[in-house]
DNA sequence: GTCTATACACTGATAGAC
DNA sequence: GTCTATCAGTGTATAGAC
């Protein structure tokens, strides 16, 4: 404790981080420019070059691998909370990406990716793998092994998953009567008992 | 038979419409500029003008259009032509999704749609609810009215579909060992009868 | 740390020759 | 129908004052 100023050390750095995942989340990066992301934070969009010199590409960069490592540990997390059911894995999961913002691996594989430098790219989707489809994974995996699943494309069935997940986020909002955890809770046990079951 | 001058009108209009397709399809509105399309055409930026006066917005808007049109013909035609089980009406529709461009609903309405006119995007986003998710809604609603699925939720359940079958589409190359028809075999068993069942 | 000013490239769009 | 030429607007990025 004591003075604030060493507190507030990278403080405007993480504000502008901030700032910029909400924007780049919403419309992806080639829509957003750097003066929207400046002018949502009230100042010039050059004052950006002084906490970020490499620029547009730098920021999102580092966007991207800080919103994908409070993924991984936020899901790893979740489920680890969870009981040994994957049906209680797979709910913590859900909750946890729908209190954050929802990674949208289409538009980032196929629209932002091919933006950047080939090197970053393929570092952020190896992390997009390791974040977000791995722990789901992981829950497949657990559920094949113990013969709760009968599936061993654990991978197919995460991508499938995080992509329902998300499609909550993309319906129209005339259409969500229920909440959102309701609509994954439906979804959950659509993907675990099936739509013919009971 | 005939001459082949009349037949060619609109073959070039026809030519740019598809080549826009293709790149819109794959990176996105904002990402594709006119450049790249009259390049990708072999012709001058500035010659797109003379087949669409309306400009970039008016291209997208028409490539939407027809894109859109095409996958509810399509998707109608498929599901009418199986049988009256829904396994086979969602096999046929997501065989003919996957034949298609696959369309990523979420960079369409998060992304696309707020960089045009506002009366643009909201007949585009009626045009795709009408044009994907309704004719998979009717699959769900038969099997519910005929007691086969115990989910009302048509809409909800349609828009986790199409996600489904795009996140087919969207998994890295390397994890995809069999062919996309049997993943999207394998994700329809799943979704009617889920992980659990056998 | 933030500002102003500006360089530079790119993009959409228009005018007019052929 | 396609071209060249050109323009205005916008976007990233840099330099330097404060």
């Amino acid at each position: 404790m004591g003075t604030t100023a060493p507190a507030q050390m990278g403080e405007s750095r993480e504000r502008i981080l901030h700032t910029a995942e909400h924007l780049f989340n919403e419309r992806g990066y080639a829509s957003v420019t750097l003066r929207d992301i400046a002018d949502a934070l009230g100042i010039r969009q050059a004052s950006l070059y002084y906490h970020f010199p490499g620029g547009k590409e730098a920021l999102f960069v580092e966007v991207c691998e800080k919103s994908l490592d409070r993924h991984r540990t936020g899901l790893e997390e979740a489920i680890r909370g969870a009981s040994s059911e994957p049906r209680d894995q797979l709910r913590a999961a859900a909750c946890f990406i729908l209190s954050q913002s929802v990674p949208d691996m289409g538009r980032m594989a196929h629209s932002d990716m091919p933006e950047i430098a080939e090197e970053h790219a393929q570092r952020l989707m190896q992390m997009a793998f390791d974040s977000l489809l791995r722990p789901i994974a992981g829950i497949f995996q657990r559920a094949y092994d113990s013969g709760l699943s009968h599936s061993p494309e654990t991978i197919l069935l995460a991508g499938a998953f995080i992509s329902v997940i998300a499609s909550i986020h993309h319906l129209p909002a005339q259409f969500t009567r229920q909440p959102r955890s309701a609509m994954a809770d439906t979804l959950i046990d659509v993907f675990l008992y099936g739509l013919t079951s009971r």
